[in-house]
DNA sequence: CGATTTTTTGAATCATATCAACGTACGTGG
DNA sequence: CCACGTACGTTGATATGATTCAAAAAATCG
């Protein structure tokens, strides 16, 4: 159960066998059901989520009511509005799943303390946030200034799997089109090959 | 020299006039002419910096030889490639003058042995980067959901100063349109007041 | 003052949105 | 097993917003 967590981290830093089983017990398993909301918009995040199956969505929702998707998170990667959960301020984000879905849950403080027992997993912890802000600016820098037909490129690229598991419509959201848009280029690029 | 500083940090956490005499020694002043780079895309960058006087901006340079700006920062703003100065690794933006400008650097080293001297910077620190990650989230959700004018409407005012300071053209790259469009919404604005 | 940069304007064009309709797949209750 | 409703994707026609290219006007600098 905890076997993609221990490859996840064992990616990014070296952790003992005793180290890891130490770590799990700061995590609680959580099932969510397709549509079941994780976090909601107002809230504070209290978790951070590590997928472990199925698929989830933090999205936003603009004054016009129209639905902005952030970040999509399959198996082996990590969700949450970290703003709010580091910052204990109402999330702008919500969190739900597209899919029934499994996460590990960390909380705030069961993180302190789990930094405290092992605290080899500052490092990873840090470069998780690294890499965090690095996937956010290069998503502005890419919103700024590709198509949305590049722009959908490289999400295929960069999420092979993803672009195959969920609905258009939610990619549509991702990459800021309409479905109507999406669903033309898809027809373009298939013609063009 | 050190008053906007102060000024600043008081504004966050408290700072006792001893602490904060002690800080001072770990930034260095610099004076940046107006066109001259403080950081180039691919440079490691060494320095985060507060801006005591101008105007600076960091930018990035698409495939097509685009520049967009992601960030102004006038004085009392900070300014730097986050993501390169606490990972170590080659910076994605570049960072210039827009005008003959003044900056008080905090390079890695100074910053970690600061942090050490007075430890109540800590908090100032993480605040800051939390500051950094709702600012950056709140662009994406700007650029996925509004209009050009509304965007330049945003920008106004929250940066009403910085609107009349700056070239158009650069306010233009960093809503993402070009200058014409700009001048064009710019036009319709007054004409309907 | 002339030279250069910045801003504005016009016309044509392109990308994407919008509105409305239709097609297809899937699952549920009869 | 079929009929129906619902969700999802596609298509066409038209509208809108922004770009491009070219040029003129205005502002700024040495």
């Amino acid at each position: 159960m905890f076997d993609l967590l221990r490859a996840h981290i064992g990616k990014r830093i070296k952790l003992t066998d005793d180290e890891f089983r130490r770590c799990t017990a700061y995590f609680t398993q959580k099932k969510i059901r397709k549509r079941q909301f994780l976090l909601q918009e107002g809230e504070v995040c209290r978790d951070i989520a590590f997928v472990t199956g199925g698929c989830l969505r933090a999205y936003t929702v603009d004054h016009k009511g129209n639905e902005h998707v952030i970040q999509f998170a399959v198996p082996d990667w990590w969700i949450s509005d970290l703003a709010s959960y580091l910052g204990g301020s109402p999330a702008m984000q919500s969190i739900d799943a597209l899919q029934d879905s499994k996460v590990l849950l960390l909380d705030r403080s069961a993180r302190d303390e789990l930094l405290n027992a092992v605290p080899a997993l500052e490092r990873f912890f840090r470069l998780l946030l690294e890499a965090n802000y690095i996937a956010t600016h290069r998503r502005i820098q890419d919103s700024l200034s590709a198509s949305a037909e590049e722009r959908y490129l490289t999400f295929i690229a960069t999420y092979p799997d993803l672009s195959e598991q969920i609905p258009q419509a939610q990619i549509a959201s991702y990459l800021g089109i309409t479905p109507q848009s999406l669903s033309r280029i898809r027809r373009e690029l298939m013609r063009s090959r």
